[in-house]
DNA sequence: ATAATAGTGTCTGTCAGACAATATCTA
DNA sequence: TAGATATTGTCTGACAGACACTATTAT
């Protein structure tokens, strides 16, 4: 063992290529979405938006540069994921992937920019259950999925989700959709409110639907800030 | 964006040498201690174990083969932690690595084996304090403290710092130390006894002490589970 | 007996689940 | 007005913190 390298003079180490892949969620008609892109090249079909790591640039750099080219949405939130490295996992050469996780304010269409041959916005069930995901995408999907459940309970992670100004039915919303299941909005609200920095209240109030009803009054964001105790979601279902 | 890849003839995709490091934890005189060599090559002095990956194995593989030739110790929880890749972090070249989050029990001298220049255990305040750590040696081990910090709250965890067979005090010293925080054992014992699988009653008894006392229950570790709600630490304080 | 450690019982405040009641909008 | 959605209030059970009390050992 040399700690993490072996001498100056020993050139001779193996080397991998690099690639950065991104689950990027986004809540659309009442779906938890994902970002896929079609491939231009063998293997073909669907896959997560990521590619190769540049000599110079960083981990974080390179993520958010090949996610500008795919979609101008402003990521709210990035975190890296975990570093998959299966010798197999790429079937012409080993290339090893750091994943990353984004979250994204609901929009419209994923603006295919520039070289994206296409992009689009898949429900999470059908990305896992449908198409046939490249390499061990769905795997990475799947930790994603399962990242973002677990970060909401403990995190206001939720906002993340929303546009800049949102109702607390909207936030709620955010989670019943992402952990499957109806949460109280009067218990929800207690929670949100009686944790400091999670919203923050603007006076104004939202347009009444359609159907009439209070207007609501709309939040934004604040900072990232730890749940204590957390929300809880009662079992583990759904999928993954 | 070409989906983790460009296409089979584009061979000209930068390469880059891959390591694994691992954060060794361990408890041992009443204090968090982790595992550290001494660098036999420039830059000289401690780091964390770990080593370069070899072409045709896996990220686990790797760490555990490096761990191997460290320490005999059994590892009773691997995970991986996560990945740095600063252009810098290595000053002669540039280095990705993967880090790991090691547990293992309290343990007498790390063994140093095979090629090992020097092992050894450090407490994580002296490591992270005293001694000047390699490259970003001390961010990966704060982070993996903290990983660990925080997993102790809400999963059994707690229990691979334990030997096979370990009493209710032992497994509530271990929080203690790792959290700085005296818990009430009253309490600590009816959270532990209550959720199913954290730990398994032996019929057994151990030895009292020298000043006597009533001799504890031994147990052993049940499977990893889920705390729901977690144990709760008072505040941030301490290290990192 | 006394000291020391293990283990039990119990009171209390906090908080989430459930749900009733009130407020404010559209049609 | 009725219908819809937002918001407030309240009752209750689960559970953690605090701490007194009992049990079993050594000296």
């Amino acid at each position: 063992v040399r700690s993490s390298d072996g001498s100056a003079d020993w050139p001779d180490r193996p080397r991998f290529a690099l690639a950065v892949d991104a689950v990027v969620l986004t809540i659309a008609d009442d779906a938890l979405q994902v970002l896929l892109v079609e491939r231009a090249y063998e293997p073909l079909g669907w896959a997560l938006p990521g590619g190769f790591v540049n000599a110079a640039e960083s981990l974080d750099q390179a993520v958010r540069r090949e996610l500008r080219e795919e979609t101008d949405i402003a990521l709210t939130h990035l975190e890296q994921l975990q570093t998959y490295g299966a010798p197999d996992r790429d079937p012409r050469e080993r290339v090893i992937s750091v994943a990353y996780l984004a979250l994204v304010p609901a929009v419209g269409a994923p603006t295919a920019g520039s070289d994206a041959a296409r992009a689009a916005f898949f429900t999470v069930e059908a990305a896992l259950s449908e198409l046939p995901l490249a390499f061990d995408h769905a795997t990475i999907l799947a930790d994603g999925v399962e990242r973002a459940r677990s970060k909401l309970e403990y995190t206001s992670l939720a906002t993340s989700f929303c546009p800049p100004h949102f109702t607390m039915a909207e936030l709620r919303r955010v989670y019943e959709i992402v952990w499957n299941e109806r949460l109280e909005p009067a218990n929800f609200r207690r929670k949100v409110l009686k944790t400091p920095g999670f919203v923050i209240g603007t006076g104004r109030r939202a347009q009444p639907g359609v159907e009439g009803g209070k207007p609501a009054e709309l939040y934004r964001a604040g900072d990232e800030v730890v749940l204590q105790p957390p929300l809880r979601r009662a079992v583990e279902e759904g999928l993954n």
